[in-house]
DNA sequence: TGAAACATAATTGTATACAATCTTCGATAC
DNA sequence: GTATCGAAGATTGTATACAATTATGTTTCA
């Protein structure tokens, strides 16, 4: 959605077209045309290039020479690298998140927390996840370590395509748990607390994974990008 | 230089200006004309646009709206983060490394080291920061973590520019000592010891800059480029 | 002399036109 | 009936043209 804004630079488009596929409303594998999108958003094709180039160096789309752009449907082995590096990251970023974190950042995770449930109990559930997604940013945001905040949105980002390849029992709120733990561990300061559940909801998330079958859902563009 | 490639596509052409960066021909700060580097490299500028945007990308570049493109200047603070980062990832990387590194590894290992060693003789300065990079990078290749390697790649090609700005004491060739450790480290097979002599030898680096001032050097593209 | 304002030039931002490549689908041969 | 070849159509790759913005240099006024 949300064609004519003043500016629609290409990171406008990208930005739309990754919180679509954080979202879930735009499949892995689904072909992204050029000039589709270019109509969808009253652009020309050389934005649209420009975009897909962003999100293509993203992974979150997958270029093809002459064939065109593609979401990304990371392999196996992807996914797996994906959540053993932020296994690595994030445990280290809840620590010292835990260690400064203030009571306006507190408030700011309650407040994602809290999103997140009013999602999942209206059924929407592509957003649940996104905002999960964005619970993990904040986290990052607030150890105030910009550099390995933006590896860690990468990673969420790929998680989320992970996520809608592989996660079959898609029912479950097994994040809510651990989320709340965690921000018990936040407001108590406790920086090995939090560093240690961090590192078990990352483990967790990934032993959820069936990592043997891929799903497979697609949709048209203007579906998932129009509403 | 290599400008008559069979297919100078946009990739091409960033590798061609990363290295540059690299090896410092390219000063910190230096403007990228759309139109010279199209000269140069003989292709329009939608082409070096892309090229510029890939860069951007990675933080080699920044691109300022109607401004233009310019080889980026990392602050201070995103130097510490950026060495931080590597202290994060890379002493795990080469303890993966070391665990699973083969003859065939050590020996490509060895032959950097060599290389590096050949390019201060002969007074190469940038190149023998570029094969020291190499170094590392091969590091996390060995490691087989595909997604891991990527960010240790763009982080080592932005400690380039760090160096640049910030590597007072240039003569030194305090790498050395540490690069052979590691490699010792590698051929038993240790792979605590390599581990700990990577953290060691990143905050090494990290200390050996002078964060209170900023060298600056300019040279004009053709030059760089060209020869 | 110095500063502000305007005109001109240069550079980047975007759209469009054309070329190259791939896909599709039908015809033909076996 | 299947497979292969080929031509038409569609899509991407690149270059160019024009618009918008910024940089520059000159003029004018205090």
């Amino acid at each position: 959605m949300s064609a004519p804004q003043p500016h629609p630079i290409p990171e406008t488009i990208a930005a739309d077209l990754a919180l679509a596929i954080h979202e879930h409303r735009l499949a892995p594998g689904t072909k992204l045309s050029e000039e589709e999108l270019g109509e969808i958003y009253g652009v020309s094709r050389t934005i649209i290039r420009a975009a897909l180039q962003r999100l293509a160096h993203d992974r979150l789309v997958e270029l093809r020479r002459n064939r065109g752009a593609f979401i990304a449907q990371p392999t196996v082995r992807e996914a797996r690298e994906v959540f053993e590096a932020r296994a690595l990251l994030e445990p280290r970023t809840a620590r010292s998140a835990a260690e400064r974190i203030t009571e306006a950042d507190l408030a700011a995770l309650q407040h994602h927390i809290d999103d997140e449930h009013a999602a999942i109990a209206a059924g929407e559930a592509g957003r649940a996840l996104h905002l999960s997604g964005l619970f993990h940013r904040e986290i990052a945001r607030i150890a105030d370590q910009e550099t390995i905040a933006e590896f860690t949105d990468q990673l969420i980002a790929r998680s989320s395509l992970i996520i809608a390849l592989y996660w079959q029992r898609r029912g479950a709120l097994c994040e809510s748990h651990a989320h709340h733990a965690l921000m018990k561990a936040f407001a108590a300061r406790d920086g090995a607390l939090a560093e240690e559940l961090m590192k078990n909801h990352l483990l967790d998330l990934l032993s959820s994974l069936d990592l043997r079958h891929r799903a497979t859902a697609y949709a048209s563009l203007r579906e998932a990008l129009n509403g």
